[in-house]
RNA sequence: GGGCGCGUAACUCAGUUGGUUAGAGUGCCACCUUCACACGGUGGAAGUCACAGGUUCGAGUCCUGUCGCGCCCACCA
């Protein structure tokens, strides 16, 4: 029989050194490869993380710490329970915020007309640069220069989750613009043009006029703005009749083309079929009936402009109105001449002269000069004729592209379009089959779904994306072709039509007539986010590993991009596979400041996550997080912070304590460490199951609550002695033997939220002892870790002896003494039940309480498991022990 | 306008399928140098479970309505 191997707590420091202990056991964690997926093993024993890839252009902020540690608890948990793990990391480096961020930082600006420049290197502009205007640079240089950035914004992420113990295997590391991702867009884009699932059109678009590109529905964002309602009269043609509409755009009036009324408005019923006359401009346009048309919304009569909104774009179509588009791709008013073909006027002079004042101007602007002159018109009149008549305040939501800062236009331009209107209710069975967490985010996309109302529009027209692998050939006139466009093929790709010619063409060609033209957008970022399940498993490209790794086993994200991510994602697996990307959405919630607001740059009121890894440590972070249930918005909060360090500590001590008691190994025999293990046994069965749901806050809050209660507060002092008594070698082995054991499934319980202090722990014995190198690469505690351990005879026992001590601590507390005071007598009341169901523990009890002599007495009129004491005789103040001789 | 979520102690939050006296941590009060830990321990006070009805032997939990907060969606006249 050997003695258990103990530490030395005198060679340990009197705190944990938390920010060494993170750098090396991250380091150590790398070397060992022990976050590596292993492609041999089979898919159902593996577990595939769909990353989300953070946008590198922004920056760091504690919700990337939130919602990514969301992930490493469920995947350091599917880790001990054997599962080969596939967790990836992308970075989201194509798109507008890029551009926008590289196009300051280095002073240029892309102009895709212009030759590739080899060798360009780029460097911070300089106040002085700045100064200057912007050096234009072709396309391939200035994706060069946003590659170069984004490498040095990835840096700090991966600093961050390194630190975090976000345990990703970086072998699997993409960013949306590498060759690899450029390749899979591509490809899905010429699958679905395959499939029949893409067209292009040129059409009333949703258009930024800043950054001069087509944006999608989901992309959208509704913002309150003051507005007003201004009555204007219009005449009718062949009368001297009048009639008011009011409309919060006046600016559109040059571009009226149409009035509607609801059919069943009788003020109006007898203008239908008509023409109406617009003031100023003096255009007629016909007078038509619609359903949607609101009778008590303004006067109940509107004009049709091209293009207001999207209800105007319904009545151009349906109705087959003029197109008289005033409003240009830079958001300026375009010179237009009335009484041209799609023109009319009645009197194309006064209407010209009224256009001169607004060309060239901002809609805003055009507002009020619109104004301006229809006051002007009015004082000049006479008797009824009125044209501006009243203005009401008014707020209405605005469609703005949520990256933008004006309100977005419709303008009609050439976009390419995924379609989805027709495949609705295949997404929403789509949806039905994924598992969402929680359930009621499934909702949103359902609602998304539903009022689904246009297709995808998939391209944009910015530099810093993933190109069209398209070419349109030109006729003899040098018109291209968009019916018939130049795929690129499979085995081309990635591809830059830009640089390359399509095949059976010379680049000489290139905007020749007969010869051909890139098509120089590129797409929607979301077209290729929307593709990392697949961009992970090497879709197309490597059948095995995407057999093995698709579809994945979670999708982690935030709600805000349910329409957008999720979204699409569905979209595009069913598109080219008709399989869900994968089994679950994983949905965090936001971290909201102290006030419940979103905490947002511009309110400054966010916080830099490393200054919070400094402070509270990796572990104390992890926990923070860890308290928050999947779906629910957490309000930050220090307290909880503090919280996770100070649970830290506790570990650190309570380990140190554990292991430097000495002892024979000995079976588990006793009733009250039975009674322990089997109170142990019931908290690890339900942190399974919660982790189970990929709940890691329930697990969390039961693990934490034993290991304060039960184990450190009770446990540990209940055995104490018994831990130490040379007299009683059973039980002495049995208290030691049920401590580790209860220590060491502590610490596997905690691992996944707290990795660094588990390991260190670990580190000291138990990673010797059981073979296991890491606690991260060691079993999840179950069943089979208390196999050995005979069932208590009575479960409550454990229960019954920190009943007995609570009182007796209860006692002296009253007393006005610390717990460490004897008591040298004492009547402990209770039920005789009770007393009964004490006894086998009761020696524990009396030894924790340090009491010398008791009397037992049965008290029938106690609750059930209540103890009460009497005739308590505390002991004296023990002399202070001689102070230890220096040196 | 429609929908979803939330409202429990001063604060942050738990509360399974309805079931004894509604819990935890923080904060507060009192006490304790204690031999793992003062980054500690012991004990305590503190709640009209937003409000109003209803179902039930029994409601924080189920139903209806109201109020408040947050979010999502909706054709901007």
């Amino acid at each position: 029989m050997t003695d258990q191997r103990t530490i030395d707590p005198s060679t340990l420091p009197k705190h944990f050194d938390a920010p060494a202990a993170e750098q090396r056991w991250d380091e150590t964690w790398q070397e060992r490869g022990l976050y590596h997926y292993d492609p041999s093993r089979p898919r159902e024993e593996t577990f595939v993380v769909d990353t989300p890839p953070p946008t590198v252009s922004g920056s760091l902020h504690v919700g990337h710490v939130f919602s990514y540690t969301h992930t490493d608890l469920v995947v350091r948990y599917q880790r001990m329970t054997g599962k080969n793990i596939f967790y990836p990391m992308g970075w989201d480096d194509n798109g507008l915020p890029t551009e926008r961020r590289v196009q300051n930082y280095y002073h240029i600006r892309c102009d895709p007309s212009l030759p590739y420049e080899e060798g360009l290197t780029f460097e911070a502009a300089s106040a002085k640069v700045r100064k200057k205007r912007p050096r234009l640079v072709s396309r391939p240089n200035f994706v060069e220069a946003c590659q170069q950035l984004t490498r040095e914004d990835e840096k700090a992420f991966l600093a961050l989750w390194r630190r975090l113990g976000v345990s990703v295997d970086w072998r699997q590391e993409y960013a949306t613009i590498d060759d690899h991702c450029r390749e899979i867009a591509q490809r899905s884009f010429l699958d679905l043009h395959q499939k029949g699932m893409l067209y292009n059109s040129d059409a009333p678009t949703l258009w930024d006029v800043d950054f001069q590109t087509a944006v999608a529905q989901a992309e959208l964002e509704d913002r309150e703005l003051d507005s007003t309602f201004n009555d204007v009269a219009f005449g009718v043609e062949g009368s001297d009749e009048e009639f008011v509409i009011s409309t919060t755009r006046p600016e559109l009036l040059p571009a009226c083309v149409g009035v509607a009324c609801h059919p069943e408005d009788e003020r109006y019923a007898h203008l239908v079929g008509k023409r109406a006359v617009t003031p100023l401009f003096r255009v007629p346009v016909p007078i038509f009936t619609s359903d949607l048309v609101e009778k008590d919304k303004g006067t109940g009569i509107l004009m049709i402009c091209t293009f207001g909104d999207q209800t105007d774009v319904i009545w151009w179509r349906e109705q087959k109105l003029a197109l008289r588009q005033i409003i240009g791709l830079k958001g300026r008013l375009l010179p237009v001449s009335y009484g041209t073909e799609g023109w009319e006027s009645l009197n194309a002079d006064a209407a010209n002269e009224a256009y001169a004042a607004l060309e060239g101007l901002r809609p805003v602007q055009a507002r009020e000069k619109v104004l301006e002159l229809l006051g002007e018109a009015s004082a000049a009149a006479t008797g009824s004729e009125v044209p501006l008549r009243a203005q009401k305040k008014i707020k209405h939501a605005v469609k703005f592209f949520e990256k933008g800062d004006r309100p977005l236009e419709l303008v009609p331009t050439r976009q390419w379009f995924c379609r989805l209107l027709d495949r609705k209710q295949d997404l929403l069975n789509k949806g039905d089959e994924i598992k969402w967490h929680p359930d009621f985010m499934g909702h949103r996309y359902r609602v998304w779904t539903e009022n689904l109302g246009l297709d995808w529009c998939i391209s944009r027209q910015r530099y810093f994306g993933v190109s069209f692998p398209v070419w349109y050939a030109l006729n003899g006139e040098g018109q291209p072709n968009y019916d018939e466009p130049l795929l690129a093929g499979v085995d081309t790709l990635p591809v830059d039509p830009t640089v390359t010619p399509p095949a059976g063409y010379e680049e000489s060609q290139r905007g020749q007539p007969n010869g051909f033209m890139a098509e120089t957008d590129v797409f929607d970022t979301w077209f290729t986010s929307s593709m990392t399940p697949q961009i992970s498993s090497h879709w197309q490209m490597n059948g095995e590993r995407h057999k093995a790794l698709f579809p994945a086993d979670i999708r982690p994200q935030s709600h805000e991009i349910i329409r957008t991510w999720a979204f699409y994602t569905i979209a595009k697996a069913m598109a080219h596979e008709d399989v869900v990307p994968w089994k679950h959405v994983l949905i965090s919630g936001w971290i909201l400041d102290p006030d419940r607001k979103k905490m947002s740059k511009s309110k400054g009121n966010v916080i830099v996550p490393t200054e919070l890894l400094d402070k509270y440590t990796s572990d104390g972070v992890r926990y923070w997080t860890a308290n928050a249930r999947l779906g629910v918005d957490t309000a930050f909060d220090e307290k909880m912070l503090s919280m996770g360090k100070r649970l830290v500590t506790k570990l650190f001590n309570a380990s140190k304590f554990v292991l430097a008691q000495e002892g024979p190994v000995k079976p588990i025999t006793n009733e009250l460490d039975r009674g322990f293990c089997h109170e142990l046994l019931a908290v690890v069965k339900e942190a399974t199951a919660s982790y189970e749901e990929f709940e890691f806050s329930p697990a969390l809050r039961a693990t934490e609550s034993f290991f304060w209660a039960r184990f450190t507060d009770s446990y540990l002092e209940l055995i104490k002695a018994r831990a130490r008594n040379e007299e009683d070698p059973e039980g002495r082995g049995s208290a030691i033997a049920a401590l580790r054991l209860g220590l060491q499934v502590l610490l596997r319980l905690f691992a996944p939220v707290l990795p660094y202090i588990t390991e260190e722990v670990w580190s000291w014995i138990f990673a010797e002892e059981t073979g296991q190198a890491s606690i991260h690469g060691a079993a999840w505690p179950s069943e089979t870790d208390f196999a050995a351990v005979e069932a208590p005879a009575d479960p409550g026992g454990f229960g019954i002896a920190v009943s007995a001590l609570t009182a007796i601590n209860r006692a002296k507390t009253s007393a006005g003494v610390g717990v460490g005071r004897g008591i040298v007598t004492m009547v402990l009341h209770a039920r005789q039940a009770d007393h009964d169901r004490l006894a086998p523990v009761l020696g524990d009890v009396l030894a924790a309480g340090r009491v010398q002599a008791h009397t037992l007495q049965a008290n029938e009129e106690l609750a059930e498991g209540e103890f009460e004491l009497s005739d308590v005789e505390i002991a004296p103040k023990p002399p202070k022990p001689p102070k230890p001789a220096k040196g």
